[in-house]
DNA sequence: CCGTTATATAACATATAGATTGTATAACAG
DNA sequence: CTGTTATACAATCTATATGTTATATAACGG
């Protein structure tokens, strides 16, 4: 199941789970591990993981009974990709405004600070 | 106001507030022009709008009755300095399977395509 | 002034998110 | 087998998000 942007923004929504995440760029994680942190239930825990998860952040292995987790690079991949689309357009908007400023110092000495 | 991360992730993952985005990324708006391709009340596009300001996605100026929405950086930027840890640790792990692929091919022809 | 236009706010309905407790499953330890 | 450990799932509660309609505000055009 691919992971839709939705998805993905609204897991890194909640700070519970950018906790999480920033635990798991530390180093991989057991569920249990995950939790002991917070005060907050095992299931609790789980749930945030199965968010993460199919928001394409994290990716679990099956060891025995327990799940490790760690991160995925698709979420974060897919964010950057749309997120191009802003940085290009300010770029641009930042750009522009240096011409502005630019013009702003017309004809009259081209090369001289206001003062 | 400081936006919080938590307000700025969450302003991105509604697709009507990308939308509006993408159609700021284009070029400033107003309310009315950017209500118009949805088929959805004014008012609730203002309240999207409201969330993008307080998420620091957007600023809006006044003009007589109208308040030309653009491109924020502010949003932006916070997210791309949050985000920069996973992609930090993402790089990591990456280094780290280049690493076992690389001893996964041992002191026998270590130079050798695997025909 | 007055009607119109642009936008915001209020009141309300409904859906969804996030937490809890209780329980099911399944591997492990003895 | 049996008890324990690790994790997931179900039922339930509550708060918040998102939409709607109705209305307020405020600038504009004549």
């Amino acid at each position: 199941m691919i992971p839709t942007l939705d998805a993905t923004f609204a897991a890194l929504a909640d700070p519970t789970r950018r906790a999480l995440l920033a635990r798991l760029a530390r180093e991989e994680a057991t569920v249990m591990e995950l939790a002991q942190p917070f005060s907050m239930s095992q299931p609790a825990i789980s749930r945030h993981l199965k968010v993460l998860e199919e928001a394409g952040l994290i990716l679990r292995r099956v060891d025995g009974t327990r799940r490790p987790c760690r991160l995925a690079p698709g979420g974060v991949a897919a964010i950057d990709q749309w997120l191009d689309m802003l940085r290009q357009a300010l770029a641009r908007n930042y750009d522009r405004l240096d011409q502005v400023l630019a013009e702003m110092t017309p004809t009259t000495n081209p090369k001289r600070k206001s003062p």
